[in-house]
DNA sequence: GATATACTAGACTTATGAGTCCAGAATATC
DNA sequence: GATATTCTGGACTCATAAGTCTAGTATATC
């Protein structure tokens, strides 16, 4: 079903998202003009309004954009790897995959925005944290299974053990410190966390 | 050493921070403006200025103030306590003091605005997380070595208690999804997450 | 009482930004 | 080629807000 008259732009479209992200992302929601968009998208703000209701809206299309972008390769993972490999490697490539600029940056402008746009906080949760518990919940059902690991509820396991690794390199990369607070290093803490997630659930001989 | 001429009223200037932070929290740093808080201080927009270099020290001061108000009850706790009882409790009252609506959005304004203001993150770090886990830390110093848990490095234990056990609660109501998204109670959260922490801890044999 | 400073109320400047409007050029269908 | 729609570029409206200024009043010290 094909209308008359010349047909939006998918082109233009996606160039408008994609420096609306990184105007979002950088400056935060208050700071960025549609002026700017327009201008980096290389588009008139007429068209932006054209293919957005407005600016509110955009940023939920946007959240939504980066949430589907940002999501952890889940597909490189071997669930039949030993709970101290699988873990430890899940540990760390989800650290270093939302300790970046981008996932820290989309983490605040979703904290500060999901109070006046709740769609958003929805959003996020739905296409980034929720898929990672699903992965990891279902690795720690198997692992059960296998009498490898004693884990009754691996749904709540699994958000143990992102918060417990997690918590700590985010929270600091989120404050912007000037320095490391802490007396241990950020690989210790996250070595540690896996090796104290391995002894609670490990198999008492 | 007096000055000449009428001081600076202490008042005014306890009225102003406290209108500036109840903006602030509820309606975040770029949608506060000066005229709504001197309406609310009931105060004249000159005399914000003459206490406060401008918005952005304003904030600051926010930030500085509202985190020395907001640290848990620490000379409650009872050091002498076992295990299970001290953390416990000290988890419940932590989730509960954290998840109120203050709390909450003193972490979405931080969070939103340390990026763009370094002062803000070190400023909240030291008077609230840094304070909770140095309690924490002694606390599993003194049962490490009164033989009740092993705890090899107490300050880094003492982090992920915390991260694991606020991650959760903390990060849904940041969020501010429509409803509870997890096939597990707040509570039996909680009181998981403090048995996974003893366990991993626990003094075998 | 003289003087210096704080406070008030409101006007004022300046800037910025969301959203609209329009005339013309581009690109699609019929 | 007629027609419908998009895209452009810029002007335009309207609102809001940071920060300044001023004239008058209040409150402190000397």
């Amino acid at each position: 079903m094909k209308t008359r008259g010349r047909p939006k732009s998918d082109q233009k479209r996606r160039q408008i998202l994609g420096a609306a992200v990184e105007h979002f992302l950088t400056e935060g929601y208050g700071a960025t003009s549609l002026d700017a968009i327009a201008k980096t998208a290389g588009v008139s703000k007429q068209t932006i309004y054209s293919h957005f209701e407005g600016k509110s809206a955009l940023l939920e299309e946007c959240i939504q954009d980066r949430c589907r972008k940002g999501i952890l390769a889940a597909e490189a993972l071997d669930f039949n790897e030993s709970p101290e490999q699988f873990l430890h490697s899940f540990a760390a490539r989800f650290i270093d995959t939302l300790c970046d600029s981008d996932p820290i940056n989309l983490w605040r402008l979703c904290a500060a925005e999901c109070e006046r746009n709740r769609e958003i906080g929805e959003v996020y949760f739905n296409s980034g944290p929720r898929v990672v518990m699903d992965a990891v919940a279902h690795y720690l059902t198997l692992a059960n299974e296998r009498g490898e690991l004693v884990v009754p509820d691996p749904t709540l396991a699994a958000a143990q053990f992102l918060f417990i690794v997690k918590g700590l390199p985010v929270d600091t990369q989120i404050l912007n410190l000037k320095r490391w607070p802490y007396s241990f290093s950020a690989q210790e803490y996250t070595e540690a966390s896996v090796k104290l997630f391995l002894n609670a659930h490990r198999v008492c001989g």
